[in-house]
DNA sequence: CGGGATGTGCCGGTCGGCGATATATGTAGA
DNA sequence: TCTACATATATCGCCGACCGGCACATCCCG
């Protein structure tokens, strides 16, 4: 699972919510970094619906506009508690490793 | 940056190695989930390269075999910093969106 | 002498992300 | 009024990363 699809079963982690209103949250869980495209977003969309992680909790028009609301399933709730504990767990070594390296100098290429 | 080519990156982070113990590293890290194809890591080791994200810190032949080594440069040093952390918030996220959903079973939005 | 471990490398297929594009309506400003 | 812009959905083709499979070579053990 690549980032683009882990922003948006977290974007639906605490409520249900809709295309449009996803790209939004997203650029708010990133600060701005992460601008979601529609061509990611429906794609992915529907590639999660098939495989059980998200459902369509309702349908409905807003204002003269469609409205197509996605919602976690419990699979997709554990298929986003399984990855965010491994990336956890990645991150956390990483950073291990990256500052055993720090206080062990003498690995720094060609020089001592 | 994706899943494979973090964790080559986490493999060089405390010392420089060779393709092959690269292999067996990000098995060690991942707890033997992960294998690394060799399709996957030169690849991907040409192109960290090409980003100057690692260098080549040794060639030699031991035993009869050419071995090629690498290590991280400090912009892949800074790289990994960077990814880590960024992974770390977002995995941070999506669990506290989690057990903030867990404990208010309401499709309301946060605070029912 | 055969097979497994060590070690490097290429090739083609697949899949996800992304830019571009299309369609439609409500709202705000020139 | 008319022209943008925000809201809202959806498709298409390109590209790049990943991956399985394959090839090649040497060393060690039985």
């Amino acid at each position: 699972m690549q980032e683009p699809t882990l922003l948006l079963l977290t974007a639906l982690a605490d409520a249900p919510r809709h295309g449009y209103a996803l790209i939004q949250e997203i650029a708010a869980i990133s600060d701005g970094r992460v601008t979601m495209r529609t061509g990611t977003l429906y794609g992915a969309l529907d590639r999660l619906l098939g495989q059980g992680l998200i459902e369509v909790a309702a349908e409905e028009v807003v204002d003269g506009r469609a409205r197509r609301t996605y919602a976690l399933t419990d699979a997709g709730r554990g298929a986003l508690a399984t990855e965010a504990e491994r990336l956890r767990t990645v991150a956390a070594e990483a950073e291990r490793r990256l500052s055993a390296a720090a206080v062990r100098p003498g690995v720094r290429g060609a020089f001592a």
